[in-house]
DNA sequence: AATGAATGAGACTTCATTCAT
DNA sequence: AATGAATGAAGTCTCATTCAT
């Protein structure tokens, strides 16, 4: 593994423990095994390596949610995106939390978010726009709609993480994409 | 205004502005209007500050929640704590983005703030516990329920505060509670 | 002495014997007795601190110069600023040097140079238009001559510092004013 | 031009710029179009750089006032290398002020540089000298004589330098000349 | 000759907290 | 209760220099 990725690897794991701000850039260095000059080598400042790792994961999760087409009907679709999303973040769980963490620190705008679920996650928009058509979704507006994929998906996953005994738990997976579903569908 | 409120609202406003780690309680006490010396002779440590600021803001919103006893059907008497709440968040925009900050940063576990609703928003889980029993609300783990409605109501609060525009928007008011609503209910 | 001045002068002891750039912020608070944090609690960055040194220290010069008004003819009052300013420079031999210092790290513009001049030391330039007027002084561009007037004894003051061995020989005294009087007289 | 030339000229503006302290020896590098590595291939350290550019840009001072003998009388002759010198100096602007640049960081003694002048421009002590003892130059001890003749020159360099527009005007010309040259001269 | 990732000492600056007034 | 100068540990970032390729 490169140094850069030692570096990112470290990161994101002293970022969850301790937050963000609470992590010395030395103290990352040090537990990757690196020197302090090499981490500013690679990433010019702290905030730069913090949206470095950003970048990373969201494209990791976009990938591992996108990485074969879904299919069946439109429930059948997005409960596999959904599982998907969910055993991704459950093999990952730093990632995730850092994602949040990121979130909040950052003053990450509401629309930033959606243009980037666009980019990164276009099925989801997608997925809204075709089930609102065909009746299958209540015609709830669009950003709304979005942002609510988004903040379930979220909440579901901390949840899990922070329970890890419920994760493998088929009433609780049941629910909480009950939960997500039925506050879209009808 | 005390000293001591004229600090604990400064400091609110600055810790949303710009995160909690990064504002200093010499900016909070300067912009205050104070010294220095005069913030730690009312909290102890920062973390004091933001505990004291912490546990006033959420009596606040309980307070707002519980003013008076809903009532009507069950769908009534959460449709009336939900505007309540949300009406309330609409008003003091800073402090419940405030919840969210501390919530990050402070690690706040699963189960400490479900006991913390628990307690101060007693008629949350009662509410839900009922529903389920009359079969309203569909059988869904308790704790997953509760942080359901957590999550629900601050991801609607954060949008129509990120959003001003559409929080009197009745399609976007009716359409957010729908979203929490029939997440729950049949 | 009060802290402020403790760091005023020990920073321009040091910077004269290692430049400005040489000499870290810490090593002057060590050296003046104080913390760390006290040289930035009266000057908000190093650079703050260099223009406030800058700032006193001519402000001393101009006030050893002007201290009394000077007497008899041109060359006569000439001569007494002159030496007053010479005196002071012998008796301040850090403050002087540290002058010459920021006059080029500090991109000190020639106008800026001679704004500063016509304020702390406006008889300067009131001698220079006499004495041109009363036809004593060679006929020279305003600007170059106050020019002149800073260079030599700049110069002058320089030599006298390192080679102090003749700054109390009165042929060198005569000729260093000598040098500079009959550039700009008949 | 050879990377070593290119790497010499880069570093000559740069310094001028940003003074030589403030400027990162990785900056040059890839200012001038090289690896980090090659600067130091062809100059060991940062101050053999300096001093490389230091030697080099005297030496072609003294090149062109020395570029031919200069012919008539005591004051022809000296109007000649004035002349040059000053020409030198608006065609190579930065040169001129990299010389004073280094003359103050570098603790440039008073006797290193008669030293240098001697060495470099022979026939400067040598004008002075004949100057006096034909009884044309004022009898001014000759270490203070020459001395004025480094900061007259370097002041009236600097001077046009920074206010170009005079640099061709005949009465500042001859006005810079002459602050000099009565300095000296009966 | 040329490269550029890697190094680590050290620079400037911040900041929660104390304490004499 | 109120003040604000003082503290010093700790943080982020810089930079001359090295070295394997």
């Amino acid at each position: 593994m490169s140094k850069r990725d030692q570096i990112l690897e470290t990161a994101l794991g002293l970022f969850v423990e301790q937050g963000i701000a609470a992590t010395a850039t030395a103290q990352i260095a040090k537990q990757a095994g690196v020197a302090t000059g090499t981490l500013f080598h690679h990433f010019p400042s702290k905030a730069d390596l913090v949206a470095a790792l950003y970048l990373g994961v969201k494209a990791q999760l976009a990938d591992a949610m996108a990485a074969e087409a879904a299919e069946g009907t439109l429930a059948d679709q997005a409960r596999q995106y959904w599982e998907r999303g969910l055993d991704w973040a459950l093999s990952h769980p730093g990632a995730l939390q850092f994602l949040q963490l990121v979130g909040l620190q950052g003053h990450e705008d509401t629309q930033l978010r959606h243009q980037a679920i666009s980019e990164l996650l276009p099925f989801v928009p997608a997925l809204l726009a075709r089930g609102q058509a065909e009746g299958v979704l209540r015609p709830v507006p669009a950003d709304l709609a979005l942002e609510q994929c988004h903040s379930q998906f979220m909440s579901a996953a901390a949840f899990f993480i922070a329970q890890p005994e419920h994760a493998r738990d088929s009433q609780y997976r049941e629910s909480a994409f009950a939960l997500f579903w039925h506050s879209l569908a009808y």
